[in-house]
DNA sequence: CTCTGCAATTGATTAATGTCAAACCTTAGT
DNA sequence: ACTAAGGTTTGACATTAATCAATTGCAGAG
């Protein structure tokens, strides 16, 4: 039954140019199974007993501390998560939860690991995998020290509108509190961010953001291939 | 010349386990240098043709972004950096310059790329350093989106202290306005912050920390492994 | 030993952000 | 259609952090 959903996960970089025989012995004893919004999949400090493959729905990465919790990253399919600790067989930094009903494609991390060894290419799509992870992860530390909370919003908005297309009108595709966590503010907060930006020429209506001049807003906003690009 | 420093850099987890014909094919045409304080050795931007490695003295990786500068770690002796950039091919995402009188080995890239595909403990052995930064970046995440500065300080101090060795009294290795970049605060703010912990029994003289009251320190820490831990 | 330059500190002020409370809006379920 | 629940917005206020200005402290150069 798991079948109908191997092209999906095949052809993701990290599973494409590895051997069929080893591709079958990673997914053997793999499962894919169904949640419901809002299902703790991990909690951080447990151990990374499986990579996880998301292929539908929606998974939100985020972390606790002392009765305070922070997002991290939304997962969007088709996409992996938890790499970094399956590898290490380390302890989950993040915990997960499903935002909406999602399909997940669970892999034993102990498969990752033996077929590591056995499969050069796979060794090098997860070289790549994790030193892009890892950029990310520089880039979002970099978006956190060296930028204002405004200056931080108007950056996600030219980000998202990129993904979106690049069209002057476009949707988040993120509830606002869960925004507000992602780039570390309050809802309140953001609200006024919203509004703080009017004069660079965005508008807010629910989830559908206009920006009616562009190069005012990425002037303001400066953004950087050295924090915003995706890929580099 | 560069050979005697070979044993030093070969018993580094990233080098120890390759075959010996690897790693001198490795080494071809690397060299090492000797560098002033403050010289920038990397500019954020440019193209990673060196992985490096620090054999003595210290250096700083720092970003930029529209006039304003971070320190984001600071690499001691001995210890690789800018990995991540050297296996993607792709530009830094940091600069680095040294603190202090430092020796460095410059190993070229495309030979850390040549010999990841020939040796499978090497590949592996990046695998585990990749995946140990990417979690680290990520613990530092966590440690600025969910800490105060006063927390971030607090907490730093007990890792600094366990890096020292335990005892009640050591010393910073850094420069106090550089802790504060490092912190994402104002020197100014360091200054107060460290006021601040005075009740909770740390006292600072100079760069000599004292920490009177241990327990009390660490109730208002709260460390945790999933953020302080250096190797988990 | 003194001078000089820079780091560190301190105080006063301003700006940014978080908190609290209330009102408003949207939406899912009855 | 109505209601309840929860997300969003708004305003008032508190807290935190950054900025500005001035002073102190310290280490290296002459």
């Amino acid at each position: 039954m798991l079948e109908s959903h191997h092209p999906d996960i095949r052809k993701l970089d990290l599973f494409s140019e590895m051997e069929e025989d080893n591709f079958i012995s990673l997914m053997h004893a793999s499962y894919l199974q169904t949640f419901p919004p809002q299902i703790e999949l991990i909690l951080e400090g447990e151990p990374s007993d499986f990579l996880h493959v998301v292929i539908d729905g929606s998974v939100e990465l985020f972390a606790r501390w002392n009765g305070r919790e922070t997002s991290i990253t939304i997962i969007r399919p088709i996409s992996t998560f938890i790499l970094a600790a399956t590898l290490r067989n380390a302890p989950n930094l993040m915990s997960a939860r499903t935002l909406e009903k999602s399909r997940v494609v669970l892999i034993p991390s102990a498969n990752v690991r033996r077929v590591f060894d056995a499969d050069n290419k796979f060794a090098r799509a997860i070289v790549t995998e994790l030193a892009t992870g890892y950029r990310a992860s520089i880039k979002k530390t970099k978006d956190l020290k060296l930028r204002t909370s405004l200056e931080r919003l108007a950056n996600y908005l030219l980000r998202q509108q990129t993904r979106e297309g690049g069209h002057p009108v476009f949707e988040l595709q993120t509830e606002k509190r869960r925004l507000a966590s992602y780039l570390s503010m309050t809802p309140e907060n953001l609200s006024r961010a919203f509004k703080a930006l009017q004069p660079y020429g965005v508008t807010v209506d629910g989830c559908r953001i206009t920006i009616s001049n562009q190069s005012d807003l990425e002037k303001f906003a400066r953004p950087s291939p050295l924090i915003d690009d995706k890929t580099t």
